[in-house]
DNA sequence: TGGAAAGTAAGGATACTTAACTTAATCACA
DNA sequence: TGTGATTAAGTTAAGTATCCTTACTTTCCA
């Protein structure tokens, strides 16, 4: 799970006895309130020490009281549980349409939210609407932008650390240039970071939507695009160059279209271009649908029951399917969860891909939909915010008490 | 790298001095030979706790003296290192034509080494063939059964460790039998682990061989079958079931050849049938080459300069391409190594496979042959064990210094 | 013989454990 | 209802292990 800052080092006492608070802190956090003996009776430390350390913990303003149990005879115990106001994150996700912006403290509850219509023509126009969004959420949430740990962003394309900038997002004219994250880390005054949104989106649902406890856990966002993000064991899988997931470049399948298509229009398929938002409301079109002009009329058709509608989405159906086959043969997951704009009309799309996927291969995960839809990012975003800052603040109210 | 056995749990004293012991022979083991002030100055301990602890890990004979290093002025330093012989461990690949055996000393040195061809009609008589050579190895080695810390063991198909048997192994009849591999456990008196050999030739290549040093590193083992290892930062992903690179069932991608041979051939055909072995024999005998029984007589023939053993190349490394665009897409390694019987001919393949690549993806990571060939799985076999070993040695040799 | 680096010894600081204690609740029973 | 037994939470005090600092010795080269 989460490693203290300070892991394969040796150890001296402050380390020990800085580790062991941090793991009391997180014991809290993840198996929820708990007395001091209960602490100390899971994990091995003698009474003296818990008490000790949470009386640090609380000091330091990162554990206080929760309330009292009684247990059947004897003292009543007093619980203890992190502090959720130790610290806060903010979470960002630069949609096509939407800014998504959300303030949460060190529990991840949502303390301010700012959503504001993605109407930037430039990038650098985007950037200063996110700062200002952003800004905004933090004063409702009666904090001052240099109080916030981190802030973690979603974005299309892919992030590249060394240059400092975006890659592959073509969709958006300028995003890729040098300096343009500098301008937001400037206006927030906080540490950022920068994420594929496919990716934010599955430690989303990992955290708290469909993916909860699954070990080996793939999200497939379908939408304008086509992307993917992997979480195994919890940890975001990025690949060498940060690029994994990037189903999009997938040779198209064999299979009906492609042979009648010719051979050219195989080498230029990709999957994205047969799987996305975009290709069912041209299959629907070429199968006789008129007046569609969007997936989402696309699906509300074939709900309607139109013929033409119903064999578009069976297409998008055997798409998927492949995909999904080709990502349990690499990777063996146990749930394959299905999110964005398409994605989300599961009713329509899971059995058809179930039955399909029942043809391709006999590796087959659970399949099931996004539990969070559109918010997935930005929920994603906030968890990883608060994976980076709460280690960050412990050691900066841990260190505080040490100066004292 | 490595972990301490009793990681993520609460520390007390004990556990501290005994973790950075182990520290101490770690960074002895990864990064030389040293003296106690370099270590105390690498590490940050003070020199008298590392001398303390270097005269505990020689007296438990983890550690011994290596030499002196004589710096520009002032006292001869005393060098310390590993010592190679407190443990011994047993590495097994079980092919399907020969039975490869060895044990090595801590360091990771072969001491003895036995190949038998694998004749055995029936399971039970492999279990006992494997069981005869290991124990003629340990007796070579100058050790008992007993003695052996640890036995890691390659087969083909998954290994189910809640049945305790292995899967998926089509080939061999009776091998997914329970109990086959208690019988081998009791012969060898020893703690074994099993593991399918893709995977193990796969840690092999990354331990010693093309992959050291990678990332994210994908080992395609070209065969009688087709099998897949993915190593990310130095561990195996097994996926959710342990069947994470099974991309002998991965669909075939549409392509000439599918096309030509009909929708239902596309349904039964997987990438297993189309890019084995088997498949260039048939393939360039369809093309008119004649006398080739082996995959071997087509690479000969097309060295040779034969145009239909180099045609069924040809579309050899279109099917590996498709396989390696694939996994790129999802997992983005940086390097992906082609071993097996096929995937060693690399003089006539990766340069085809390269071009074709072009073709499919922009997402090309660095191809290259195969370095340890033949012995992958046996070295990743003993890698494998090793990585077991070593903390369990160093438990036990630890706890008996304690006791006296 | 002096300088420099390796290595050791002694003393002090710290964070842990154990064991015994106090506190605060329930229960049994007069 | 009151009183003592019982049980569990939490604290105090004493003891111990491990580490660090400081000062020292050893051993080599110039």
């Amino acid at each position: 799970m989460s490693s203290h800052p300070a892991a394969e080092q040796p150890w001296n006492r402050q380390r020990l006895r800085s580790n062991n608070e941090w793991l009391l802190l997180e014991r809290l956090r993840t198996a929820g309130p708990a007395s001091r003996a209960q602490l100390a009776r899971d994990t091995g430390l003698s009474k003296p020490t818990v008490s000790a350390a949470l009386a640090n913990l609380e000091q330091a303003g990162l554990a206080r009281e929760a309330g009292t149990l009684a247990p059947e005879r004897g003292r009543v115990a007093v619980l203890y549980e992190p502090d959720p106001t130790a610290g806060h994150v903010l979470g960002v996700d630069i949609g096509r349409g939407w800014l998504r912006i959300a303030v949460a403290d060190l529990a991840g509850e949502i303390v301010a939210r700012r959503d504001v219509p993605n109407r930037g023509r430039t990038a650098d126009a985007v950037a200063d609407a996110v700062v200002a969004a952003a800004r905004a959420a933090i004063e409702e949430a009666g904090l001052v932008p240099g109080a916030v740990a981190h802030a973690a962003i979603g974005t299309p394309g892919v992030w590249d650390e060394s240059e400092q900038r975006v890659r592959y997002a073509a969709n958006l004219p300028g995003w890729g240039r040098r300096g343009l994250f500098d301008r937001i880390r400037a206006g927030l005054d906080t540490e950022i970071s920068v994420h594929n949104d496919a990716n934010l989106a599955a430690l989303g649902e990992y955290a708290r939507g469909a993916g909860v406890g699954s070990r080996l856990f793939v999200y497939l966002l379908i939408g304008t695009g086509l992307g993917m993000g992997v979480v195994s064991g919890g940890r975001l899988q990025k690949g060498a160059h940060g690029a994994a997931g990037e189903i999009g470049f997938l040779p198209r399948p064999g299979g009906p279209v492609a042979c009648e298509e010719g051979e050219r229009a195989q080498r230029r398929g990709t999957l994205e271009s047969a799987a996305a938002a975009e290709s069912v409301v041209r299959t629907a079109r070429e199968l006789g649908l008129r007046g569609a002009g969007t997936a989402k009329q696309v699906f509300d058709a074939a709900r309607a029951g139109d013929p033409a509608a119903l064999a578009a989405i069976d297409r998008e159906a055997a798409q998927l399917a492949y995909a999904v086959a080709v990502v349990s043969s690499v990777l063996d997951p146990d749930l394959v969860v299905l999110g964005g704009g398409v994605g989300h009309s599961a009713d329509l799309l899971l059995g058809r891909v179930e039955q399909e996927l029942h043809r391709l291969t006999p590796l087959r995960p659970r399949l099931a939909p996004s539990l969070l839809g559109e918010e997935a990012v930005l929920i994603g975003a906030l968890a990883t915010a608060l994976r980076t800052a709460r280690p960050e603040v412990f050691e900066r109210r841990s260190a505080a008490l040490d100066r004292v």
